[in-house]
DNA sequence: GTCTATATGGCGATAGAC
DNA sequence: GTCTATCGCCATATAGAC
């Protein structure tokens, strides 16, 4: 009954916008490099999707979709802080280091529209009430000592995302533009961020 | 004898085109808006500057000559690990607060054109060669704990810029919108993240 | 649903008067 | 050196045949 066709198209439209968006930016994606990415012609992403506008929030919002969640897992698990840190920081390096992109992609496009943000947050069900209360339970409990929660939230999201947003700029200074040793580097921090970071906030 | 009108006209597109081209990026300024924001008209850009592109590099090259440098800094000067560190931190996050677009901007142009990277960072003079050697010294002289200084150093630009570049959507998700405790909490951070990485690294 | 052909507008760039 | 007017292209979007 619902037609073959139509989810095939439409699934090809939203993988080759993804690409393209991701990569390029809603200013710098053209909506010809989008159709022939999916092999199809621009009259169907029209038919599809009214506009480039409205094709480009749906991509944006799927895009969003599945990256910040990854953030609530930390909250809830029953492990010690070492071990909740080291899953999530090796989590998420590992899913930029496949979409390498990601990052600036997302920081770009906050700034440039940013009333998109409040809602799609809003609707989102992210709770970062629950992050900030676990990690001062830790503090109270006396496992890592007492800074403001949000800023050990923001500092590990630093230290994950930040050296894979800055590689083409990184690897230029610090491995002479060899991207295999920078991603070997990147690699590496899965446990030399978690190290990093437990050496700060441990108390000893 | 050097005309006046020449010196001026071209300060005055020099100082629109980078609020513009740092605010939408290469793909998303328009010269028209540059004319306007230097209250001159669009052929008057093209008699200055013979195309957007060039007009674009001058810019870049401009801003990414004033940011880099500061880096250096950290490499020559007597004081103690701690100083230099607090110093770098303070003064970095200093500059981006007054240009919260700069980060993004410059992490959204390396993505788009990296080739104008390598030339620009052979002739800059940079020598991060330095900094790593500054580091390993206070390795050696067992002040700080032993580890990669690049990731050292990765790590400080990482805390010192990501939650800027990130700020709209961190004051979102942890400040409600509000921009103006967002910029305090920021503030803030000028001491708190000396002290978490000065926790991290030194040797008890 | 998918295509070709075309309308429509905007943008970078140039011509030419002053 | 600065302006107005305009060219030519390219990108989004639509019309209409199949």
């Amino acid at each position: 009954m619902t037609n073959i066709k139509k989810d095939n198209t439409e699934e090809k439209i939203l993988t080759a916008a993804q690409n393209v968006f991701v990569r390029k930016g809603m200013d710098g994606a053209r909506m010809q490099e989008i159709a022939d990415e999916a092999g199809i012609n621009k009259a169907l992403l029209h038919y599809y999707f009214r506009s480039k506008q409205q094709l480009f929030e749906a991509i944006f919002k799927s895009v969003f979709g599945k990256i910040m969640p990854n953030i609530m897992l930390m909250a809830t698990s029953e492990k010690s802080i070492e071990e909740k840190l080291g899953a999530f920081i090796e989590n998420y390096i590992d899913i930029l280091m496949k979409n390498p992109f990601l990052p600036t992609f997302i920081l770009k496009e906050i700034h440039r529209a940013p009333e998109l943000l409040a809602g799609m947050i809003k609707g989102s069900g992210l709770q970062p009430e629950l992050i900030i209360a676990m990690f001062k339970q830790e503090m109270d409990n006396g496992n890592i000592r007492k800074m403001d929660p949000r800023d050990l939230i923001i500092n590990v999201l630093s230290l994950s995302i930040f050296p894979i947003a800055a590689k083409p700029l990184m690897s230029v200074v610090f491995f002479d533009t060899d991207q295999k040793n920078y991603n070997e580097f990147i690699e590496r921090r899965k446990v030399t961020v978690k190290e990093f970071v437990l050496h700060s906030i441990l108390i000893k």
